[in-house]
DNA sequence: CTTACATTTGACGAATATTGTCAAGTTAAT
DNA sequence: ATTAACTTGACAATATTCGTCAAATGTAAG
C-alpha cells in the first residue's frame, strides 16, 4: 500500500520536476517538500489540493489517500482502531443529516 | 447519537456525583469538565479513561465513542469523509500487520 | 578528484492549537 | 436573597505544527 509521499515523489519524477521547483509552486522550503515525500511530516490539506494539480493527479483520489492517511496514523496504535472507524462512519452520516 | 459528553453527563448524575467531585479526581478545574461535557472541549485520552473508571462506565466503549467522535469530526466537513474512512481501515490493517 | 547540483538532515524560530486556571456571571432551589 | 452548582470568557502555560536556514550527504559529469 503506497503512501502519499510515495505517490507524490514518484509522480515529480516521471514529470521529471525537481523538489526545488515543486516547492516554489507551494511556496515552501525544498526541505519540507523533501521531507514530505518521505513521510518524516505531513501535508496539508492545501498543499495536497495544489499537489495534485501541479502533478497532474486526480485531487479528490489524492485527497482521500491523504485524509485516510492521517486517520490510520492518527489512531493504528490503538487496539480499538478498527471499531472506532466503523462508528465513526455512522457518525459523520448523523453529523451531515443534522447539519441541514 | 449520544456525544461523549452526553454520556459522561448522563451518568454522572445518575451517580448523583458532582462536577467538583469527578473533576478533583481527574486533577482539572471543574470549568473544563463542565465544558467537556458539554461538547466545548474535547477530552485528553486519559481523561476518557479516568472518566470510565469513575463513572463504571465500560472503559472501551467510551473509549471507541472517544475516538469515532474525534475523527467523525474531524472530516465529517470533506465530501470525502466517507471513502477516507473505507481506506482509512484498510490502511490500519495494513500498518497493523507490516508492523510485527 | 573536484565541481556542480539535487536532496537530506537537524537545529532553530514563529505561529497556532491545546490544555489548563481563575474570577465573575448565571441558574435553580430553598 | 442566599447558597450551591454550573457556565462563561479572559488569560497563561505548554505542546505541536509549520516553516527557514545552513551544513551534510549523495550523485553525475568533466
Amino acid at each position: 500500500m503506497k503512501t502519499t509521499g510515495e505517490i507524490i515523489r514518484e509522480q515529480r519524477e516521471k514529470k521529471e520536476l525537481l523538489l526545488r521547483q515543486v516547492a516554489a509552486k507551494l511556496d515552501i522550503d525544498t526541505a519540507i517538500l523533501s521531507k514530505i515525500e518521505r513521510g518524516e511530516r505531513k501535508a496539508t490539506r492545501e498543499q495536497i489540493a495544489k499537489l495534485a494539480d501541479i502533478l497532474d493527479l486526480k485531487k479528490d483520489d489524492l485527497l482521500i489517500q491523504y485524509l485516510s492517511e492521517n486517520i490510520a496514523y492518527e489512531i493504528a496504535d490503538d487496539d480499538l482502531a478498527k471499531q472506532a472507524l466503523k462508528v465513526a462512519e455512522k457518525r459523520v452520516d448523523y453529523i451531515k443529516k443534522n447539519r441541514k
